[in-house]
RNA sequence: GGAGAGAUGGCUGAGUGGUCGAAAGCGCUCCCCUGCUAAGGGAGUAUAGGUUAACGCCUAUCGAGGGUUCGAAUCCCUCUCUCUCCGCCA
């Protein structure tokens, strides 16, 4: 959530910040000024009269203990008439306020100067390459045919149990798949300092409004429903990612100086609903509805938090290079960033089956629009309580870093090879051929 | 799922309708005193919002939301969470 400061400040370039993610934001800026003067003379009115009532109060509690009954009955004929103000007032104060917060639960975060401007994913900007494309002297086969002559995955049996876009593992794919959860948990933990936590996978709509999930993208969640009860609709959601719970871990606390910085890692599975994303449905292991994922959030002081997105983003390059898989890195333009973030770097692992890059990653810093959603404060030295800057990142994404990892270490004979780090986790340094 | 108990400031804990935003203690900060230390004395110590150039003033908040009342931490209703016991269960 933006903050309403800074529209009353400065509405010119919230207006101009916000144009770059979309006109349709930059044009609620008038409403938002308007609701925000709105709302101040509504509560500036009513509090006056609560004032009024709670000195008349005082006086009628003085009349009585002085048993004048008869001035006191007057006085409360009187305070009664304001209590009915106040009511009619109060309504108006909480309408307008509710009104302008839902304006801003729907805006996007502010880009940051260097965020390139765009329209589309066409515009975000390659920063750098790691790695070579590995050659092949046979053609690379796409992971779905690896996937099912090896039997790791079982296309068709994942579909039967649960519709298309559900994945049933099998055997050397559900080890190898166990192995990178575990590999990529242990490389943030001891190596990159991260506190390790397992969050819950259904997390409240509270969470999902924190991290910037809601209201916006309620239809890209799956909603849980607690046995027959319908009433329980609306309360609890699958996760999208792990960070919609370790996000709000802290959420409505105020942690001290000295707590921070908070770095947390976490596996989860993700559950997206991806309804109307293109390439639903489509075979393979791209885009489905549930795929587990390792997840870096930092909470930090405001101070610094680019360095440590910039520290995140080689936590999660370096998961990739330990296993020599060729990446790039984009930074997202204005249009093709997350909601809630001012900057967001994606890594695209080389995938040679597909001849494309597929994103497994996903830094991003978003500054205060998190901690200002799910009022997560802090500290500082001087004692002033103020928002954090939340960042969250994949460390990596599984799926697609398996759909990366078979493809590029396929071999002519159709076995597959088994980077080093990994030996020790699968107990083997290949995949046989079937 | 059933029965009971509870939820007050950083912590402990008083407070059952009228200067209660809240006693007291602990902790913390600052000051004073004292060779050092320990002890002692004094002051301060929640959050959000409104208003003000500022000092300040005002409003709201005692788990959350509603209600009764001129007035609610205190009475009533609903909900959430915690604890104890019972049932069920991986």
């Amino acid at each position: 959530m933006l903050d309403i400061r800074q529209f009353r400040e400065s509405p010119e370039h919230v207006r101009e910040r916000l144009a770059t993610r979309g006109i349709e934001f930059s044009e609620k800026v008038d409403d938002i000024l308007r609701l925000d003067t709105e709302r101040r003379e509504a509560i500036t009115a009513v509090e006056e009269l609560k004032a009024k009532r709670n000195s008349a109060s005082k006086e009628i509690g003085l009349l009585m203990s002085q048993k004048k009954l008869e001035e006191a009955e007057s006085k409360k004929a009187e305070v009664r008439e304001i209590g009915d103000q106040i009511s009619q007032l109060d309504i108006k104060a909480s309408q307008t306020d509710e009104e302008l917060r839902n304006i801003l639960l729907r805006l996007p975060n502010l880009p940051h100067a260097d965020v390139p401007i765009g329209s589309s994913e066409d515009d975000n900007k390659e920063i750098s390459k790691w790695g070579e494309k590995p050659s092949f002297d046979f053609d690379p086969k796409p992971h779905t045919e690896i996937c099912e002559t090896l039997g790791l995955v079982d296309f068709a049996r994942g579909a039967k149990l649960s519709g298309s876009g559900f994945l049933l593992y099998s055997d050397w794919g559900a080890r190898l798949e166990r192995a990178l959860i575990q590999y990529l948990l242990d490389i943030h933990v001891h190596e990159n300092g991260y506190t390790e936590v397992s969050p819950p996978f259904i997390v409240g709509y509270d969470c999902m409004i924190g991290v910037g999930q809601f209201p916006k993208f309620e239809d890209q969640a799956y909603m849980v429903q607690e046995g027959l009860d319908e009433d329980s609709r609306g309360k609890m959601y699958l996760i999208p990612t792990a960070e919609a719970p370790v996000a709000n871990i802290h959420r409505e606390e105020i942690l001290k100086n000295e707590e921070l910085p908070k770095y947390y890692c976490a596996y989860s599975p993700c559950f997206r609903a991806e309804a109307g994303a293109a390439g639903v449905g489509t075979r393979g292991m791209i885009r489905v509805h549930q795929f587990d994922k390792v997840e870096l959030i930092k909470i930090v002081e405001p101070e610094g938090s680019y360095d440590e997105l910039n520290k995140m983003l080689s936590n999660a390059e370096k998961i990739l290079q330990s296993l020599n898989l060729h990446y790039r890195i984009l930074q997202l333009c204005t249009a093709d960033m997350s909601f809630g973030s001012a900057t967001t770097y994606d890594i695209e692992v080389w995938a040679p089956g597909q001849g494309d890059y597929l994103e497994v990653s996903s830094c991003s810093n978003c500054e205060d629009y998190q901690a200002r959603r799910m009022n997560l404060r802090y500290k500082d030295a001087e004692g002033k309580n103020r928002h954090p800057h939340i960042l969250n990142g994949s460390g990596t994404a599984l799926a697609r870093l398996f759909v990366a990892l078979i493809e590029t270490y396929q071999q002519p004979d159709g076995s597959i090879l088994i980077p080093e780090p990994l030996q020790n986790y699968l107990r083997t340094d290949r995949i046989p051929a079937s």
